[in-house]
DNA sequence: CTAAAAGCTCACGTTGACGTCAGAGGCAAG
DNA sequence: CTTGCCTCTGACGTCAACGTGAGCTTTTAG
């Protein structure tokens, strides 16, 4: 397919799916034009290159692991990286539970000063 | 106290001091000569900023909210606006954490294929 | 065959939270 | 007094993942 169907399919636009290839992530046939063709399993990897990034993985993370991903294989510095990103991904998720635990006790707080009659003034 | 040892005190540099100030999230006092004073409470609100950046607010976010967060208190959309921060970030654990399952999964198969001795040829 | 729609390649613009450098001034110690 | 560190104010640089527009070619629909 061309790469708008590929985009619509997708749901990235068609200035993301050549970005992807300026970074090697997917990298298209080309017809003797010069268009970009992709086969049908490019849907899936751009989903997953989609869900990669909204883990907050690089670009250059994501081209080491993509080769592991979709095979399955692995050498071993890849199985590292791996690791490395998932722990990343696992302390930021931590992160994220913190900040929101404590906008929780804030709402918390503002609520019950609301109920309570507490006045207010905002910056 | 002067913008070095907050910066020491606090692990952020001089410079993301100033610009905090410049988004109006700590605007410290100014000595005639023109040099920034902060208070001892500042150390604290310096934390709470980064906490507030690191769970992915923006500086306009942050400024909205400090008022409410540090005194307890809130503007009725205030309110409303760190409800919607709360929903961000939980979706975005959600997010993270299904990327990290498809990491743990990926890994799983990478280390089962090294034991049973699977080939690998990365890109 | 023609015109619209889709693709192509540069190449500069955007956004956020700072980094970094330049040049000048302030401040305690010897 | 001067040495040396800290601080000041601009103001431009950075990085990542695209957005956007120009100007041109290819493909498709009628």
């Amino acid at each position: 397919m061309r790469i708008g169907e590929l985009a619509a399919r997708t749901g990235v636009s068609v200035r993301a799916l050549r970005y992807y290839e300026e970074q090697r992530l997917l990298v298209p046939e080309r017809s003797p034009a010069g268009q970009r063709h992709y086969p049908e399993r490019a849907v899936d990897r751009v989903l997953m290159i989609q869900e990669l990034y909204a883990a907050g993985l690089t670009s250059r993370a994501i081209l080491a692991l993509l080769p592991c991903i979709s095979t399955g294989e692995s050498a071993p510095g890849v199985l590292a990286l791996l690791a490395a990103e998932r722990d990343r991904i696992t302390a930021r998720i931590g992160e994220l539970t913190r900040a929101r635990d404590r906008l929780d006790a804030t709402i918390d707080r503002a609520t019950t000063a609301l109920v309570t009659g507490t006045p207010c003034a905002p910056a």
